[in-house]
DNA sequence: CATGAATGAGACTTCATTCAT
DNA sequence: GATGAATGAAGTCTCATTCAT
């Protein structure tokens, strides 16, 4: 799905994919920077070819056309952002200390990388297929939902969380993460540590089984 | 602010002259569905003017351009939304009562109107001003997270809330509603009622001093 | 030439002529306002009506069209300076007299009435019909160029001006004044009576044929 | 000021780059072509891409825009203009000889070179900024005006030119042959050898301290 | 691989003109 | 007579995409 047109099949395997590679992280990247600084209706392919600094010609080589490069720097953009996320959580913990951590760890990583967040957000609600549907399906984004349910449930079978829709926490999670982000961009002077510590403090005692008051 | 630049005679006397209106709601009616519909980066002009059956040319003698149809319907909509919801309100209720009310207000009113909910959401995400800067400043979001932060403020002094950062709630809320809409959006067969419900829970456990478990 | 639409023809043949012509004057005196501030190219239609203040479709009432109100400003307008300049001369002087006269004169008038002369020069320059041809056609300069050269040759018989080619003459002298005009609308600070007194001291020295030297 | 906002890469090191110059000029070349033949407000994009037989949109990419283009035109084409004609003057004859040269020489080239001229003074007379004021501004002008004063002002040192107003007489000779250009069109069967002659009589026994009765 | 040049569709606007009321 | 509303053509500009070199 990625590559647009290759010239010599079969022969050489190995080595174009380096430079070639390269590129591409270069565009993606590019389009992310792009896409955060300006917004995603204002970034025209010309402008993404200029922030990489070469023609605009050669992204048709590189991808099929504004839509895949779109599409994949958001995929990429996310799996990276994930897996950067995911790998700073201590697993054999308890479910409220996971979730904990999982907020502090993305305010954390969001304050330095806020570029790749605000071009997230930017791509996934406005890139759509030639017909006008929205092309980052249920599909995709389900799958976030999902990592967040497991913990949840796990919170539960572990008798930490009491009963609660699930589906319907992981949605407000997600949302009240990039919310937290577009009004931290929006007033500069947010700290974010303690934002996050704020949201914690009333996801967890929206969860817990026992809300000790302070 | 309001009215285009009447190429026509004298009478510049608030004159709303009746048709005049019912055609500029008309234009705003239409530009709320088409952004609903298509998204607002393929919101032309064009597709609202034929979404009312009229000529594209006559917008302009409506609406000074573009951004200003799609700045009054960003502005008119919000409002008529705002006003239909909190009518809705008995404002002498206690604030966890009122937040309870006001998730499932926002429920009902958003399923019968999810497009307003979702052109609203998209322009104001989208539209900018020549310069690029978004035309939706801090200050009218703020307007809004006032109004939700007085009401958690009451709940506080009231000895209804713990102490936390309002703030933070009113962002953490305006964001779950968005997503919840969005999320029916995309899951047709969601239950809107069910969906505030299990919100209104979680929310309220974590804001309530004293969470009864069941 | 004139009138578009007549609602009923013939019964009344003088009473409508009084609004009727009143509107028209109404209007030509706005196109050569409109024309002599915001040039050719800007004056629309719209503009003009404005300025009169009253709707823009009632123009076509008046005129066929918008090239039919501007060609009848131009020709009345120009038939009003014409005379009100020629008005001021005395033509039982000789012809060199009568030329420094009409420059004087014509310096004069053109001071007060600036806007007529830059009118008449921008719609002269720029009206055409729809197959793009001038409508300004050489008959109607030329009705201009044979008064002078009238004059000229009237000088010539009785002795005063030498020979020489009295179209290349009234020609030079047709554009002279213009320019005179359109050089005192650049260069605000000009004194247009030492301006025409001069260009008539070049012009007469040109064509006298003793011309006695200072 | 010139070069547009090459959309592609690097390299914006002075590389006029050979083609690019070519087409820039073919462009200037059509504007000038289209402007002389259906007028100012007539000569459209779409039609100078006509002539030059390419897509109208890549004179976006070569030009800002409209008015960039005519103004590029207007400047290029007026420094051509003067340079041709300049260069065939022998500037140690005395100031009326010049002065002579300088109108056959005039006549001759615009004899070759209509269109140039008549598209020199149609933008000359219409290219506005977007807020409307004339683009070609006194300054522009006065430059023609001074180099015509300085052979007045010779002249009137070294004796051969009467006192007079050098100012006025530069606008006027200007204004003389714009319309000596103007009449020929008009008039097909024109000779501008002896109309040049006739109006260069006409100027130096206006101007000369001793002019010789035939 | 890479570029510069070019195309063509489509967007927004302006504006002369028409017409029912 | 007069108006406000509406149309539709034309104009300028942007931009994703293609392609020869």
């Amino acid at each position: 799905m990625s590559r647009a047109r290759r010239s010599d099949a079969g022969a050489d395997e190995a080595r174009p994919s380096f430079i070639e590679e390269a590129r591409r992280q270069q565009f993606i990247q590019a389009a992310i920077t792009v896409v955060a600084e300006v917004g995603y209706a204002q970034a025209s392919v010309a402008r993404i070819a200029q922030q990489v600094g070469i023609s605009k010609g050669l992204i048709s080589y590189h991808f099929r056309n504004k839509e895949d490069l779109l599409a994949q720097a958001l995929k990429e953009t996310f799996r990276s952002v994930s897996a950067a996320i995911t790998q700073g959580l201590d697993s054999t913990q308890p479910a409220p200390v996971i979730l904990r951590q999982l907020l502090e760890e993305t305010a954390a990583y969001g304050a330095i990388h806020r570029a790749q967040f605000r071009a997230l957000d930017e791509i996934s609600r406005n890139l759509r297929d030639p017909s006008g549907r929205l092309l980052l399906t249920l599909a995709d984004y389900d799958e976030v939902y999902q990592g967040l349910e497991q913990l949840f449930q796990r919170g539960q079978r572990e008798g930490h969380f009491r009963s609660f829709d699930t589906r319907v926490m992981a949605v407000t999670y997600q949302a009240a993460v990039d919310a937290m982000f577009a009004y931290a961009d929006a007033h500069v002077d947010t700290d974010l540590n303690a934002y996050a510590a704020s949201l914690a403090e009333i996801f967890l005692r929206g969860l817990l089984v026992h809300a000790s008051n302070e």
